[in-house]
DNA sequence: TCACGTTTTGACAATCATTTTCGTTTTCGT
DNA sequence: ACGAAAACGAAAATGATTGTCAAAACGTGA
């Protein structure tokens, strides 16, 4: 729909890692975007609502967010200096969190789940 | 040491779930403490800072904590509702996330689980 | 018990990401 | 081109968390 979102969308798509809307923001505002901050809340807000982008919160309780390849489900592998991530799949995982629920009596289990480390590159 | 920390260990230890500072701070005040949320504030960070209780964000970003009944690497089963927590282990994904970041060349490898669902008692 | 240096505490101010508010500007359908 | 609806952005408001700093509690040696 809208140029501002595409933008924003644009911006994340141009990292492999995941990037706060501070971070966009200064990126947008640094290549010669008006756009505002609040635009840029509003799109990120948009983008996970429809499930383009991934989000997760880091230690501080900042968000962050991932233009991933797939929209299926999946898990992150994400780069402790740079952020880069990689998506990863964990079939196995996903029944185990499943199994448990079951096994204490919780209903409708869903699961968050990301590996930390630091990339090859960043070694 | 304190008589401050150990009152705020022991209004975490008195609930079964994660509780936020401010939740806390607001119990503590209703049962007549005087304390105040700056030193909740502290307490939380030094008994988390030596392993004694767990922390984790809301969707929203808040701190939760929680009083563990081992300090062991484990993970949650968290009603959604009630916030209630179940102590719960998973060899195989410790396991599997360590193949997979040696996998993509990551090193220091950690991950950060959570499984959340309703409780029998809230469904 | 008293004086004094150390640690803990709590009221209040400061931060900082995120959300609201509210005019203004754009976009669209007709 | 025209008016309604949607998108924008600047600035104010929010809310959790942290920093500051003076007062209170503690411990200890005299």
């Amino acid at each position: 729909m809208s140029t501002r979102r595409d933008a924003v969308r644009q911006a994340l798509t141009e990292s492999s890692g995941f990037r706060s809307a501070q971070d966009l923001y200064a990126d947008l505002r640094a290549d010669g975007s008006k756009i505002g901050l609040t635009t840029v809340y509003r799109a990120l807000q948009a983008l996970s609502d429809s499930g383009q982008v991934d989000v997760l919160r880091t230690d501080e309780g900042e968000a962050v967010y991932r233009a991933c390849d797939t929209e299926s489900h999946h898990h992150h592998l994400v780069c402790r200096v740079c952020s880069t991530a990689v998506e990863i799949e964990g079939p196995a995982v996903e029944k185990w969190a499943v199994e448990m629920g079951a096994k204490h009596g919780f209903t409708g289990v869903t699961h968050t789940l990301e590996v930390f480390g630091t990339c090859a590159r960043c070694s």
